[in-house]
Order: C-alpha cells, then structure tokens, then sequence
DNA sequence: TAGATTGTTAATCGATTAACAATC
DNA sequence: TAGATTGTTAATCGATTAACAATC
C-alpha cells in the first residue's frame, strides 16, 4: 500500500500489466492467473506477483486476478484517474503525426498547447488549438497547468526547449528528438527514438546464424 | 574483439554511444573522455569503459577516444555500414507518419515494401512504392530481402500480422501497435508505445511533492 | 618525466527467480 | 476438504560501480 520506495522498473513494466489487462478487458475475460497474465505481458509469473506486491494484494489465492479490480488499482497507482494536459513543441512532420495520433485521447492524455518557431505556422489554428511562439511557453503551460512537455524539434533545437519547458514548470518530458537531454533530477525524460530501437535489433540480425 | 555473449543491455546502449559520438562530430570535437561521453550520453564513465571493453580497445590511456574511430568501430558492431531495407505493415495515420519520417534514410534505413489490407489503399503510389496487400508479404518479403518489419496495424491486427511477418523470414520487428507480440526467440521485438512512456512518468507526477 | 585516462578486476548493489507457506 | 494460486522470503543471478595498475 504504502509506495515506500518502489524501484523504477517495477513502476515502468504497470502500464504493461496495464495495456495487458485492457486487452483481456476487451477480449470479455474476467479473471487471469500471474501465470497467464505473465504470458500475454511477457514476462515471468513471478515477477508480475512480486511488482503488485509493492503496491498491496490485489489477487485471491486459487483464483487468480480480477481483470477489471486490478485494471482500476493500477490506473489509480498510476494516476490515470484524471486527464492530463500535454505541451507540444515543434510542428514538424512529426510534430503534426504527434499531434493526430489518435492513441492519446484514448488513455487520459491530450495536447493542450502546441508551439513552433516557425513564423508561417504561428497563428494557424489545428484542431481547436492555435500555434503559438516558444516564448509563450513560460506563460501558457502554467495557466493551462501543464505538467508534461512533448519535444519534437530538431536535435539542435531540443535542449533549449527542454530548459524552457523545465523553467515553465514541467515535470516530464517525452523527447522525441534523438540527442540526450540533461535535465534536473526532478524532472522524467523519456525518450522515443525508432532508430535507436533498429540499430539494437540489427547488431542480431548481423551476429547471429542466417 | 570476440562477442562472444555481450549483455543485451550493453548492446542496447551501443546505439546511444554512437548518436551521441554523431552529435559530437556535427559539434567538431575530435577527441573525447569517457567522462564527458558519459555525461551526454547519460551514463556513468566507468560504464562506457566497460561497455565498450567486451568489443575491443579503442581509446588510448591519457587521451581518451578519437570521436571518428569510435563512431566508426560501433557503426562496424552494430553491423550499420550497410543499407536495411524494412517492410512497413499499415498505412493508417501512424503508418502515414513513420512512412515520411525523415530519420530513417539518414542513418542507413528505408521503407521498401507497404502493405494495407484496405481496399482502398491498395495500388495506390507512395513516394516510389505501390502499397499491396497483406497476402502479398509472404511473396515480396524474400524477394526484396527484407528482414526488418514494421508493425503499425490496429491491436487486434497486430499478432496475425506478426506472425506473418515471422513466417515471411523477418527477424527483426519494430511494433507500434500497443500489444507486446509474441515471437520465437530468434526473431527480435521491440516496442515503441508513447502512452506507456506517458503512464511511466505520471507515476512520479503523482508521487512526488509539488 | 608527470599527468591524465583507459582497460580491467574485484566489490557492491539490485533485480529476478525459485520455492513454499498461507489461504481462498 | 482438496486443489489451485497468491504473497513473500531466501537464494541466485547479473549488472553497475569503485578502484587502480597499465600506459599513452
């Protein structure tokens, strides 16, 4: 119950278990083993039971998890009990794809504010949202209480975002930029890089038999 | 100089040593320390050295890396100094966005083969690509030798596409459907799922002060 | 040579797994 | 009650870090 001090890992494989209980939610199924669960989320029975034991007991003995009980508790660790409004910076190519990917609004997240430094784009209305001037950030995110910052700028340009947004107030980054952004320990970046994730995948493409 | 059985988690990291020794190049800087490598690249110095030891030793006591070399020596263990031709499955708005993403042909990879099972879509001219049909994989995948897929289908879609995918001799698959595929062991999953990120994140945001 | 930094070993740290008592 | 599966402890495993000899 209390979340004491759970290790970072356990917090990052929740909204695997997640995802994973939403899709058996969807396939109508109402109760799962760890075993199964560990199945469909790939990993080990074990570890499911020992991550849920961080936060309480959630299960019944010789019977297994309650798909929808356990979905709840793990929005409510989360804290997806509630929206959360998102700063876009950068309306690139892929500033724009972020920007229609329909999989935020789904899940509780929706961009609250859009910027670029690109004068053709600022005061163009997407969506109901009209771009705004970087410099606005300091002014917009804490009027609107946004808390998580979207970074899809060039890699030149993403550090200095990544501080301005840091300075307006925002406590997660999702970087989308392929460099490394410092920032305060006080503030989560997380990085999406696909090519990161392809040149990992090539070393065994290339070390291994056929 | 032998791999012969280096750490996942060493591998993984090798393409962030690498992004940032591209960064450094783009900066000038010709030489540099583990130290403030490690520092970019957000790992310790101690790590770097160990790391990189399991494949060789390419920097020099009192000096540190040549920045050139050691880009050049992780591009020849990645196995990137060459082209990787990738099959992209779906052409929805995210199959659309990593079609046009920018980041790929820049570091040595290319979308060259689409697949869409809408009617729709099907023959239509995408940069010089022609999308085809699902049934279509198992026929062009070989042909054009093609080992990497991409998965950017609906969740439902997304194991049946897999395994197709697998059976079509792929090895490597870079999923943006949210699911974690199942696969045999030789073929190599990764994930990109933002929301997961997001969730990760707002874990913090809500529990930690202010 | 003196100073700096690597490469590598040994120690520490933490995460995963195995096993089983508790219990539904 | 008998069977099944959780929650939890202890053991294992592996990854990270610290420290320093080697060496440029």
């Amino acid at each position: 119950m209390p979340p004491t001090q759970v290790p970072d890992m356990v917090v990052a494989r929740l909204p695997l278990y997640l995802r994973t209980l939403e899709y058996l939610q969807r396939q109508g199924v109402e109760l799962i083993s760890s075993a199964q669960l560990a199945e469909l989320a790939g990993v080990s029975p074990a570890q499911i039971r020992k991550d849920l034991s961080h936060f309480g007991r959630f299960g019944k003995q010789g019977t297994g998890y309650d798909v929808l009980h356990l979905r709840r508790e793990l929005i409510r660790i989360l804290g997806l009990d509630r929206q959360w409004p998102m700063a876009l910076v950068g309306l690139g190519a892929l500033g724009q794809a972020i920007m229609h990917y329909g999989g935020f609004k789904e899940r509780g997240f929706h961009i609250a504010a859009v910027f670029d430094s690109d004068p053709d784009k600022i005061g163009k209305q997407i969506g109901d949202l009209v771009v705004m001037p970087p410099e606005r950030i300091p002014h917009e995110l804490p009027k609107r209480q946004i808390q998580i910052g979207i970074v899809a700028v060039p890699p030149e340009a993403a550090q200095s975002v990544a501080n301005l947004l840091v300075r307006s107030g925002v406590r997660a980054i999702l970087n989308y930029a392929p460099i490394t952004l410092s920032a305060p320990p006080e503030v989560h970046v997380e990085q999406i890089d696909p090519v990161v994730h392809l040149q990992h995948m090539v070393y065994y493409l290339r070390h291994c038999p056929q």
